[in-house]
DNA sequence: GTGGTCTAGACCACC
DNA sequence: GTGGTCTAGACCACA
């Protein structure tokens, strides 16, 4: 895997995000088995526990579900994962507004810079 | 200063960014004159010749300027700040598209969610 | 048989109360014979001793008799079998109360609550 | 502390109901501190991060409330509590009447038997 | 072999 | 001192 990590945010959350990107951006479908825990967990170098906790708290949030014996599977609840995508793109856009914010544009401003630089193209 | 050091981006470019935010969110002013390299780096737990080396691309982009005998100041050419702040906005709505991207919106589609998260609120 | 067993309670009475519900829920039919103690014992993974004393206060309880040649058999006492059925269930209500009480409902409450319990279904 | 210990539960889920209980039947009042982790754990004779497994998920349900340096406290939303209480009232209850479902009693049975032995007092 | 639980012991940031 | 995170390694039930 060996994805960039961020020595701030706990590995857990990153662990979460990651995963999270690569269900609703449908690098995996529904339904499909992830690795085992184990497995997981060696790919992207962290212990066994951390993964765990990642994968019951995507569990709990239904992205994933477990089955005791036969390994873990992406939720085929297609309503779910294009749900938990739009709440994500919607924590994106307070994110960007914040950030604009901070660099002094107001809403307004900031839809305009916006459309502008669509306008302009690349 | 004490902020969060990202390890994967080299310290000098975080600390670049990090003295362009306070100039063109206005928490310093223009013509304000700097702290000494040794005081700010001593500041951000740096070497001062990383601080240096930030300060003088600073320098280079003209947000800052350096009288021999008197110390650094922030450039007084509200135009100059004025348009590296917009170019910093610009890369933030790039980085936004970006993201929004990777979550599968287009560009049409990122508009509109954006239009719906103002509306109701926040 | 085979079932969970709680490290706290007597092993003995643990199997008396699995015997019984067999027998008062109709699972095992009045008249029926048993199981020899040591297939009893074996399947329940205990000390044919541990069944036996199981046997015997079921035996004593009435609940179960034993024909010296024959083996042992569940009562064909139809009413013997309802007597301990409402037995085990008032034991029941009363540590439902008893539960209740814990949490701060008195009979009064627990009735109330329970009512509305079966009012919106279940 | 030392109470009955059921092995086949996981001792998390056991911690969380013991506190719960303390919480909801006022042996703990609202806003009270609770003790560190680490004392709760060598009370309890368990590793502290069981304990803390256990306070998360209180946390998560919002029984109780974190600060980072502070401690740990019972939230002070009495409406919060009542709730929490109520909830495990009506699940107490419907093990019940499963319970009593077993036994053969349907839920009309199980009301009668139930008034009479009020009536019958003891 | 799977998910899940548990322990022992470490380190961190915060105040 | 607090809560929180992380690792290493163990054990269990299930099928």
């Amino acid at each position: 895997m060996a994805w960039k990590m961020n020595d701030t945010e706990p590995i857990y959350l990153q662990l979460i995000e990651k995963i999270q990107m690569d269900i609703v951006s449908g690098r995996c479908k529904p339904g499909d088995k992830l690795p085992s825990v184990r497995d997981l967990a060696v790919d992207a170098a962290v212990n066994p526990n951390t993964m765990q906790k990642a994968l019951s708290e995507l569990e709990r949030s239904g992205l994933v579900f477990s089955q005791r014996t036969s390994g873990r599977f992406i939720t085929d609840d297609s309503a779910m994962i294009a749900n938990a995508r739009k709440n994500l793109a919607v924590e994106e856009i307070r994110l960007f507004f914040s950030r604009m914010q901070q660099l002094g544009y107001n809403e307004n401003e900031t839809l305009e810079l916006l459309q502008n630089v669509l306008k302009e193209g690349a």
